[in-house]
DNA sequence: CCTGTTTGCACG
DNA sequence: GTGCAAACAGGG
């Protein structure tokens, strides 16, 4: 018998698929080390090597294969419990695909921020380079970059701060050949991790040992009557019991554990509600959405006025969900709105509710994903980031204020999280209701086209009559002056008049600042923004010119940059100066004003909001900020200063955020017992988007609108990409965008796939072709076909023939943009 | 022909 | 995102 030599048998082994946290569009196989086998699972995070570096990674999927390749193996397992369900993976995977974005990129934009590792190199000084920095045999270059090397290692990035310019990478390696410095790669990040406290608990069979001091006795009785008590709590009663139960757990009287806690993000707890009695139409929109609760996809578009409670309906129809044991994910358009709305599911479902939006601190916003990642929370309600919310199912899905610009997110991943709702409910077999009073035209056309069935409510509750609409025309008092050109008699008169009754006064205009137009009296130049192409805005309040794109400003004292002037014409009327005109005109009233220079701080619009419903604020100016969504019971005045500011922009979409706006903010008045007016001013009061806004008839703008839409190939009869290019060199810039243009010709060949199914307009400079010393190009690509219209960026981007990327101009890909600016 | 620098590629 | 190798330009 011939011996058979015994290997260890492993004719398979665990591998996991990994989406690293980097640009790369691929995902990597890893093998797992017996130690951590048991750990894997997907959904965690994981630390693997990935070229010469170590960074995180996703889990993404796991198999058996055979053991054929070489592969790396992880290193370590970053979570305890996994941050998101296997069941998210297709759908990320969905996003990756949609957005041409790399997966593990998507990933880290889902996540909550600050918990990923990634190594850095960092530079430390050697006794020989301390030497050559005495010696004359170092350049001068080298020479700044030992010295600053003497105050502390650094990695690249500080050193390029401190040393005032870039370091090339081939100069270190160079130093560090010849031993004046080493490079090591230090592990950094994850500073988001989960809260501990310690708890204090008694130990074992401790006895009663005679003479101890009153203070641990105190601590010993208090643990006896309560069990185990956190270390604060203790402090509550015994202020020195911090470092007095370390030395008694040395002396064996207590243990003392680490728990995890989760951060409170609330700050008043809320007093439960009970469920108001329905309307008519409201009993009849719950009762016809409930049905479709567990039975598979589909899209409802809840299209109800204003001031019709909506949200109402989204909490009793989350309430159905909830007690069929489905999840339910909320989402609304921004910070100052879900205050109103979170309050409301809070009280009414306590705490099953998880908030997700970027009020929260890292720490916070960790936690609450946790809580939902655990199935411990029921519901998520947040802006358009919690779309990714990790339950591992959901059943409802509701997006309020569907038609809100603010659900598309531009940088980075640019997604739009209204359509990822109707994705993800897609995936889930859930049901997505969309509400608005004033739909987008992507979704009313959806509705037309029998995608989406649709639910509506055409009266307020209480039967509050819609505002009054009065339109007047700008165009017939041009000669007026100062303040008379904005604040029209109409318009004063009726503000004295509800002033008079005792009742609140909404002024809107959709631009901050004093003046937004400030030019030289002297020689006629405007005051520009030195890194973008456009003109400054003064802001009184800080005392500063200001540039509303890259944040660039100058003092309100400077004096023209052109020919030295101090003469400065403010043209061009912003919030500020109108809130000035109001204290003017109405020196009796409180005058307050709402936008992004004074919400910036945590709780100013809480308070605002509060200052407001208890009737110690009578006029108050504002912003879009003021258009969505709030509820101001004794607002019985709109006043909208000038109707024509989105009207004009060069934006296909132009008329169809007028009309929004417009319409939510006329919806704003009346909604308590009295009657609302509107008082509208406009150049142009004939103009369809401002007519229809009139009434809140979204289907006549629409009915319009879409004949527009056809005609000229715009959204929703073709879809768009734009492929925006930029660089600080503006010829660079330039001569790249020409190249990615002419490699979109060759792409439209007349024999190719793409002739006349797909069309590319431009490359041309962008409206704003500077922003932040940016030069800045786009393309935009668009076709009826989007499966088609995907594959041409793809080839144009991925393909073959692909342009090589430079570093010095960045492109980036928007899939169905908004702003076309 | 040698060397310092830029560019394209691949990362499991 | 970055480290590395190959291509490249510039000077001896």
């Amino acid at each position: 018998m011939t011996p058979v030599k015994q290997k260890p048998i492993r004719p398979h082994r665990p591998i996991v698929s990994v989406a690293v946290a980097l640009p790369v569009m691929d995902c990597y196989s890893y093998t797992v080390p017996d130690h951590l086998l048991a750990l894997i699972r997907t959904g965690k995070r994981v630390l693997v090597p990935f070229g010469s570096r170590t960074v995180t990674g996703y889990l993404i999927g796991s198999s058996s294969e055979p053991d054929s390749t070489t592969l790396k193996h992880i290193l370590d397992v970053l979570d305890d419990a996994p941050l998101f369900s296997s069941a998210m993976v297709p759908f990320f995977q969905w996003i990756a695909t949609y957005y041409m974005y790399p997966l593990g990129q998507v990933i880290s934009t889902a996540l909550p921020a600050g918990l990923n590792l990634t190594d850095i190199a960092v530079m430390t000084l050697c006794p020989p380079g301390m030497a050559a920095l005495t010696s004359d045999a170092v350049s001068p270059l080298e020479k700044t970059v030992l010295t600053a090397l003497t105050k502390r290692p650094m990695d690249f990035r500080q050193l390029k701060k401190d040393v005032g310019q870039r370091v090339p990478w081939a100069l270190i390696h160079q130093m560090r050949q010849r031993g004046w410095l080493v490079v090591e790669r230090q592990i950094k990040g994850g500073q988001v991790r989960r809260k501990t406290i310690r708890m204090v608990r008694l130990a074992e069979g401790v006895a009663e040992s005679g003479k101890i001091s009153p203070q641990r006795q105190a601590i010993l009785d208090l643990l006896r009557q309560q069990g185990g008590l956190s270390v604060p709590d203790l402090s509550k009663r015994v202020p020195t019991a911090a470092s007095l139960v370390r030395a008694m757990q040395k002396a064996g009287m207590v243990r003392i554990e680490d728990h995890p806690v989760y951060r409170d993000p609330f700050g008043d707890p809320i007093d439960p509600d009970r469920p108001p009695v329905l309307t008519d139409e409201q009993a009849e929109a719950v009762n016809r959405m409930t049905p479709l609760l567990g039975k598979g996809f589909r899209t409802v578009l809840l299209a109800g006025v204003t001031g019709s409670g909506k949200t109402e309906v989204y909490l009793q129809l989350a309430r159905q969900a909830v007690d069929r044991g489905l999840h339910v994910l909320v989402l609304v358009p921004e910070i100052a709105l879900i205050s109103q709305t979170e309050r409301r599911f809070r009280a009414r479902f306590g705490e099953t509710v998880a908030v997700l939006h970027s009020g929260l601190s890292r720490g916070e916003r960790y936690d609450q994903w946790l809580r939902v990642a655990r199935g411990e929370a029921g519901i998520a309600i947040g802006a358009r980031s919690c779309i990714f919310a990790p339950f591992e199912t959901v059943g409802l899905i509701i997006v309020d204020e569907e038609h809100d610009a603010a659900y598309k997110q531009d940088g980075g991943l640019s997604y739009n999280a209204r359509d990822l709702a109707v994705v993800r409910a897609r995936h889930q077999n859930a049901l997505a209701v969309l509400g608005s009073a004033t739909p987008s035209v992507q979704s009313w056309h959806n509705v037309a086209i029998g995608k989406y069935s649709t639910v509506g409510l055409t009266r307020r509750v209480n039967r509050q009559p819609l505002p009054v609409i009065q339109t007047v025309d700008l165009s017939q008092i041009r000669d007026e002056r100062g303040i008379r050109r904005y604040i029209t008699p109409l318009l004063q008169q009726e503000i004295q008049k509800t002033l008079d009754d005792g009742h609140q006064t909404l002024i809107f205009l959709n631009r901050r600042g004093f003046s937004v137009f400030p030019i030289c009296a002297h020689c006629g130049q405007p005051l520009r923004c030195k890194n973008c192409d456009i003109s400054l805005t003064l802001h009184k309040q800080a005392n500063a010119y200001r540039c509303h794109y890259c944040g660039f400003s100058r003092p309100a004292t400077s004096t023209c940059p052109a020919c030295g002037s101090d003469k400065i014409k403010l043209l061009g009327t912003g919030t500020e100066k109108i809130q000035e005109a109001m204290v003017q005109l109405f020196p009796q009233a409180r005058v307050a004003r709402m936008d992004r220079d004074t919400m910036t701080r945590k709780g100013s619009v809480v308070k605002l909001l509060k200052d407001l419903k208890n009737r110690n604020i009578d006029i108050l100016v504002g912003t879009q900020m003021v258009a969505k969504g709030h509820d101001f019971p004794g607002i019985t005045l709109v006043g909208v200063v000038c109707a024509d500011l989105t009207l004009n922009f060069p934006d296909f979409r132009a008329g169809e955020r007028t009309f929004q706006l417009l319409a939510q903010v006329a919806g704003r008045a009346g909604r308590g017992k009295q009657p609302g007016k509107v008082i509208l001013q406009t150049f142009n009061p004939d103009h369809f988007s401002i007519t229809a806004a009139k009434h809140q008839d979204f289907v006549t703008f629409f009915n319009q609108e879409i004949g527009f839409r056809q005609a000229l190939g715009y959204p929703p009869f073709t879809r768009m990409i734009a492929v925006r290019l930029s660089g600080r060199d503006p010829r660079q810039t330039g001569i790249h965008a020409r190249a990615l243009g002419s490699a979109c010709q060759d792409l439209l060949h007349p024999e190719g796939p793409f002739h006349r199914q797909v069309q590319v307009m431009g490359p041309i400079e962008a409206p704003l072709a500077r922003i932040a010393n940016q030069h800045r190009w786009q393309m935009l690509i668009k076709s009826p076909d989007t499966a088609r219209l995907h594959r041409f960026v793809n080839q144009l981007m991925l393909g073959p023939n692909a342009l090589p990327t430079r570093r010095d101009v960045r492109v980036t890909i928007d899939v169905d943009p908004f702003s076309l600016m």
